[in-house]
DNA sequence: CCTGTTTGCTTCGAATGTGAAGCACCTAGC
DNA sequence: GCTAGGTGCTTCACATTCGAAGCAAACAGG
């Protein structure tokens, strides 16, 4: 692109763009979706979806945001607004008096089970549709080692905090 | 997760998963890069180098909207300021009066160049570097034929105008 | 036990993103 | 060429996002 400095792999250049280009699509669509049938956000659903797993249904704030990828103060809003419909609640985590504890409640794993299934939908329409088997299985190892190689850079909420002036 | 009702398949969903989460730690990465080595967004950069690509420089706002998957008043907005940087120009279309044409400048070129290196060096860093030659050719492979997919349905600005009320 | 630093979260202000409504031009049908 | 409707973009009101600063609990070193 724009007569790259040399040294620049096409095929690079195209898995990356399309990485971004189906990413982009897909989310958009899925986004459309979960308005629709639970009035969620992506975030919301990657939260909802995340703590639906974990053991207890519960995870700290932090983990939470590294999980998403999201700035820790985005992950508060979204918290409450959650909180406020019931989807969650929160409190003070039982071993740092300074952590807070996200918990799915009922109804929170409820809105979960009434849009997974439309979410699925979208995904082999879109995502899985053109795919064969074994595309799916390359893509998942690919991926899987890719995602498993940022993970192991320290996350977001390490980055290092600014010095009080003075 | 939390028990999707049956008929849904662990490699999909891990697909599914590494994906977006793959493209969210990119895109996070990637967005720190552009901003320190040249103050860009990432749709910022996004439109530069679709622009960059483009014969003669330019583009129709509603085009380069669903290029970079985005929503038209937001393109308006990023247009805006990319034309108070400098970095492209906008004139009415010659063909329909009342599109726009978008085109980069040259400086918006430096810019691109500018930031371009660094860019690829995170790609290498985070994307590529776990993966052998063959595994980003199928990536490519793969995901291009999603994009195809997904870009053969209605683009973003197809979606129906709202009637006026009455 | 103090004191300085780190860490977890929230608050704050500013930037950015969105859909709906509005405006202007184009196109179709008569 | 008139009118109704479609299309391209912008404006508007409002929601969401982020980083920096603030606050409180944990921790480290003496």
């Amino acid at each position: 692109m724009v007569n790259p400095p040399r040294s620049f792999d096409p095929t690079e250049l195209g898995a990356y763009f399309a990485l971004i280009e189906v990413s982009s699509l897909l989310r958009h669509a899925v986004e459309q979706q979960l308005h629709e049938a639970g009035n969620l956000s992506y975030v919301q659903f990657q939260l909802l979806a995340r703590l639906g797993d974990s053991p207890e249904g519960s995870c700290r704030m932090t983990d939470l945001a590294d999980g998403v990828v999201y700035s820790r103060s985005g992950l508060t809003y979204q918290a409450q607004t959650l909180e406020q419909r019931g989807l969650v609640t929160r409190a003070p985590s039982i071993d740092d008096e300074r952590g807070t504890t996200v918990t799915i409640t009922s109804q929170g794993r409820d809105t979960l089970t009434q849009v997974f299934p439309g979410h699925i939908a979208v995904l082999n329409e879109l995502l899985f549709e053109p795919l064969a088997r074994e595309d799916v299985e390359v893509l998942a190892d690919v991926l899987g080692r890719v995602r498993d190689h940022m993970r192991s850079a320290p996350p977001r909420s390490a980055a290092p905090r600014r010095r009080k002036a003075g």
